[in-house]
DNA sequence: CATTGTATCGAATACGTTTTCGTAGATTTA
DNA sequence: TAAATCTACGAAAACGTATTCGATACAATG
């Protein structure tokens, strides 16, 4: 491992004065400023980020808090678009990215813990239970924080627009002329109140009912209670004529059942998932769907916490909405 | 941030001694290390892994090298478990993990750059091209490094059982009665001859005869190139009863082009995937696959690399293979 | 010529640990 | 009882860097 100070002797100088050079500092006359960059260079020299950090308190480190059980947040295809996005937007800006968990070695430790272990400059947070003792510990710490998909006060939070989404789709499938229109949603999060909500709003906007049997929950990514939920929608008296499904991939447990029961998509019923993953794109019949944008979901998010990092005062916490998009597909008919 | 100082306040001790304590020494009473102890958890401390690093050469910290283009390996299913396993067997391990890239910031920097930055203890490498000139410095560098579906011969490496994988899905298909069996493959890597040497060798046990054009390339994950690839075979004179693809995901493409001919799976025409990825389970009808081993996968890669860091002696390079499994699926008719 | 100002650099310290080695006192041994 | 051995602890140095502050040399100014 090559050192500062070997610059420092194989050019004659201090340490110090290698330290300044490498740094930009304006006391080191252009002359040895150049010789101290191109030896570095020959010698191939890397800063080592430990010392530095030691020195500075600054790791250029972000945590990334994704959830923690079982499987990961990793193997959802929304949250691993987002990961990416998170860890190009990082590394782009000179930041590496490191997963926080509790859980590291015997020792059990706090999210909080974990990131002043590991001397994090800030979090992104997203996909937890946000009520959570830990999380809330962590966001009421010392820590720069931001959120996606739910919003505290006192961090700024980049969010989905599930509201619109929803309203979107539902907008969408009202106006192809269905007015029995069914939503399966996921768990009650704050992410499934805004969907509901985009969705009565359309409904209501258009003076169609909804009978409370049309409101259906189930959990999200979790193929057979959808398929369930879809079952228990079409044993109904009066079954909708479309459904709208909490996402994409838990979608395909109601297409099972839809498709056992000898009934055709879209002829027979008409659906929607939500998320816009590949998967939608490469089913037969193309998914109507709304597209999360994920990277934009992602880079924001690591922009407002390098700010917040960088600007520890200045920066004020925002309420950040990313608009997704519609794809249309071939699963809503019109009737 | 509280440190051993305090600690060694708060006792009457000096700080070597809180260290000792800390980290086990026997040169400390009984009584004192409790002490020590005792007051570490009651003011939360957490030892600085910067300094520790410093002193130590020790970050525990492993760097992952997956493919660095485009769209990272975090969005192919296959590499995103195997990913999660390694993560979390790091965790496990009290080991965290980063992500090598050569984009840091402005700064580019090499792999090994990237490692040497962050200190890395070790590597695991993934789903690249082995033969870059990056990868091949960082893997003849002085780190340790663990290679996942390629070998090297100065490095352990954790491979799936391609060959037989690919064996037994051709074995399969043959025992069922099929004798016109086509393989779309994908990129010639060391992965790809494997599993081409895997069907030919099923096939010539059998006495069966593959004419050329039964054998295509095409790319992995890549809907449309597999779709093409399968409609030529369809375009064949003398088409093939069963088709084998080069992942489940791509096999997606291939199965709209067949639907789209009108054709059905299995009826018409017999299909297997390869990977055994969530997908599979879930589309109808169930594909046939095989599975391979992700959690193992990653979890050994992190073992032996963790043997290596930890006795960088004694540790010898290893070739390990993981063994998958069939997932019979619906795909693949009797005749 | 004396003084002030400017440009360039280096000595020293600190960041929070780990680890070597020395030492004071207690205990055992001859 | 003197010497030898243990036990328990601390002083100090080191890891590689950033940064303050003083020092030096020289130019500019009056």
């Amino acid at each position: 491992m090559i050192t500062i100070k070997d610059i420092s002797k194989k050019c004659g100088v201090s340490p110090a004065t290698v330290s300044k050079a490498l740094n930009g500092y304006d006391d080191i006359s252009p002359e040895t400023a150049a010789l101290v960059r191109r030896t570095a260079k020959e010698l191939n020299y890397m800063p080592n980020a430990a010392a530095r950090l030691l020195k500075t308190n600054r790791s250029h480190n972000i945590g990334v808090l994704f959830i923690d059980d079982s499987m990961s947040g990793l193997t959802h295809e929304y949250f691993s678009h987002i990961l990416n996005s998170v860890k190009e937007e990082s590394e782009e800006n000179g930041y590496d990215i490191t997963f926080i968990s509790k859980n590291i070695g015997k020792q059990k430790m706090s999210f909080l813990q974990h990131c002043r272990y590991r001397n994090c400059d800030g979090v992104v947070i997203a996909n937890v239970d946000f009520q959570n003792p830990e999380v809330l510990e962590l966001v009421n710490s010392e820590y720069p924080v931001v959120t996606i998909d739910f919003s505290y006060d006192n961090a700024s939070s980049v969010n989905s627009d599930n509201q619109e989404g929803s309203y979107t789709l539902a907008s969408y499938i009202a106006d192809r002329g269905h007015r029995k229109i069914a939503l399966i949603h996921g768990e009650r999060t704050l992410v499934t109140q805004k969907r509901i909500s985009g969705f009565k709003t359309a409904m209501a906007e258009r003076g169609i009912e909804i009978p409370p049997e049309y409101i259906a929950e189930a959990t999200y990514h979790d193929v057979e209670s959808v398929r369930k939920a879809t079952a228990a929608m079409l044993d109904l008296d009066d079954p909708p004529t479309a459904i709208m499904f909490p996402d994409d991939y838990a979608f395909m447990g109601g297409r099972t059942e839809i498709i056992e029961r000898g009934l055709n998509i879209p002829d027979d019923i008409s659906v929607c998932g939500y998320d816009g993953v590949n998967l939608a794109k490469i089913i037969d019949p193309k998914l109507t769907t709304w597209e999360q944008n994920t990277d934009q979901l992602g880079r924001i998010a690591v922009d407002k916490l390098i700010e917040k990092i960088e600007n520890p005062d200045t920066a004020i916490p925002e309420y950040i909405v990313v608009r997704g998009r519609m794809y249309k597909g071939e699963t809503v008919k019109q009737i």
